[in-house]
DNA sequence: TTGTAAGCGTTATCAG
DNA sequence: CTGATAACGCTTACAA
């Protein structure tokens, strides 16, 4: 029999011989219910197998209990972690999640964003595509006060929340490990710095340079969208620098650096002691390429967790935009041999 | 203005002077409208601004466009790249996902089956965890005849479609190249045998020492989780034994796969001339470790694609259960370093 | 603390 | 090909 009849309210109502309002404010801990009636109406809604019909309720109240996420690249390591932790926490608060990737496109990032509105998400969790140059697509969120909150990728806007970590911090903190580790040339594997993950580290790189006395050399950076092809783009590239090499690599991710590292040691460059490596984002490549690379960790799963807890706790009314307007989580250095050149240190 | 009010179909219907059935109707290509009118409604709603209510269609029509998903992790490669297969796919025929992860355990797989049935899925899509024993939490799906699709973790239901590969023959063919390159005591590591894509994988692996008058050894079959530790540990078993030591490993996953290369690595060993390497699922680490690890590539793309698309299919009535109960996709065996004992051939 | 009644925006049904 | 009307199951003023 395929086709039972759904349990409504109101056949707990019939049930209990109280009416469907009761039913639906027990069931929903409403505050004026005896707790007697409540726990009636619980044992009655189990033992008739109720289940709620959460379109009647979001069509009824307009709150769809639903997040919206729009995210780069779904099948990335870190990516994957965010939304582990988002769905974790979304599921914790009885929130759903709809998930859907830009590809890195700010046109199909626009698409989607177009589509999270019309299914009426509650509230909208983004990471920015890599080529998104405004955020005009989000107008009408902002137009309707349903909040958006920028994570990692993110960008400044008034109206808006962000999770992040201080990236500017923590390139500054790896271009000065290398340094300390006798690098006097190094060189940046860089994304568009259109983004701020980008930008920031860029920053950091180059006040890391200043503060220790070294310019910054144009020659030296390297601008790409950071993935395998790139990283081996940017080896042939220091192969061909003579003896202009540099003597260290900060890349903005792993990916770059470990695939840079690959052909730098088919060339026959020595790791770290010609060209020492760090690398940004704590990927499981970075624990396997030989030697291990030094880089920078920060969970992915507690920047999802983060994100959905203060959207959730923003829908509620409980923190208040204006007051929290940025997240910062910690990011640590992870140092490993890819940039102990001196290990006698 | 944060309220404007939202353009129903009633508005649509005033304004062109129709009723609103022929709005409905219009809107989603009825086969008994006029040409003329669907265009005109069409215009009429872009103009106005219209969005649809789904909740008040889900209500209706009995049908919430939403498929469930269950996945053991999140945040694994292969995974990862099945979402964003079942997402594109989904997408483009309009459809939600909803992702939950029983994070490889058995009782949260049931929490989350129980929390999709709650929320109506149209049709459920799982792969299953570690340890899930039997599918008794997924009755309540059959019952109602909703549709459940299982996906590389498999269960062999009369009432369920399954998307696979063909673990058995791909295990066969990996275990047959370390055979081939001359491999005489190939050690295999395992999981769970509870689950389908083990079991086979275990079948084809002795199937082919059997063809090849080799006899399987239990001593040689390491059962674990195959997660890093596990591929450690395999390896310190390894250097425990001696002159008995194996000269070849077939590993059901890279991370165990790799993860024992590293440590045996660290110890000496050679590979391949001591013990060559073979791995399943080409996980971005297996082009990553030194030498890069021979391995089974299958799309977790194409899976989930095919996944959403049969679901889909068989919500529309399209194609029938019966006939089509299991689609296999392709696999390839990847030959790199790690196995190739003797380079000469 | 509980109940009555009026919708929320759509689609199914029946009727033309 | 088009329309009128009645649900779908829930929430929420308002009333008691």
């Amino acid at each position: 029999m395929p086709n039972e009849k759904e349990i409504t309210i109101y056949d707990i109502a019939k049930h209990l011989n109280i009416s469907a309002t009761t039913v639906s404010r027990g069931l929903k801990d409403h505050p004026s219910i005896n707790k007697n009636t409540r726990k009636k109406i619980f044992d009655a809604a189990r033992h008739l197998g109720y289940r709620s019909n959460t379109f009647a309720s979001s069509l009824r109240s307009k709150r769809t209990h639903t997040i919206g996420i729009i995210v780069p690249r779904l099948n990335s390591y870190f990516m994957s972690s965010v939304l582990a932790g988002m769905e974790d926490a979304a599921n914790r608060e009885n929130y759903n999640i709809i998930i859907s990737q830009s590809l890195e496109s700010a046109e199909k990032e626009m698409a989607n964003a177009h589509t999270m509105y019309n299914k009426r998400v509650d509230g909208l969790l983004a990471s920015l595509a890599y080529d998104t140059e405004n955020i005009d697509h989000f107008e009408p969120f902002f137009k309707k006060e349903i909040p958006v909150i920028f994570f990692d990728r993110i960008y400044d806007h008034k109206e808006s929340m962000s999770v992040v970590i201080d990236n500017n911090k923590a390139a500054y903190d790896v271009t000065k490990h290398l340094i300390d580790n006798g690098c006097r040339r190094i060189m940046h594997l860089g994304g568009n710095m259109l983004r701020n993950v980008y930008a920031d580290r860029f920053k950091g790189y180059k006040k890391a340079l200043l503060d220790h006395k070294m310019k910054f050399d144009e020659k030296l950076l390297f601008i790409s969208k950071l993935n395998e092809e790139a990283g081996t783009e940017a080896a042939n590239l220091i192969l061909k620098m003579g003896n202009k090499k540099p003597d260290g690599v900060f890349s903005a991710n792993d990916t770059a650096a470990v695939y840079c590292m690959l052909k730098l040691k088919e060339a026959g460059v020595r790791i770290p002691e010609d060209i020492a490596f760090a690398g940004f984002n704590n990927d499981p490549i970075s624990k396997i390429i030989e030697p291990n690379l030094t880089t920078v960790n920060y969970s992915g799963y507690d920047m999802g967790e983060a994100a959905v807890t203060s959207l959730i706790n923003h829908l509620n009314g409980i923190s208040n935009v204006k007051s929290t307007n940025t997240i910062i989580l910690r990011s640590d250095l992870i140092i490993r041999d890819s940039s102990l050149k001196n290990k006698s240190l």
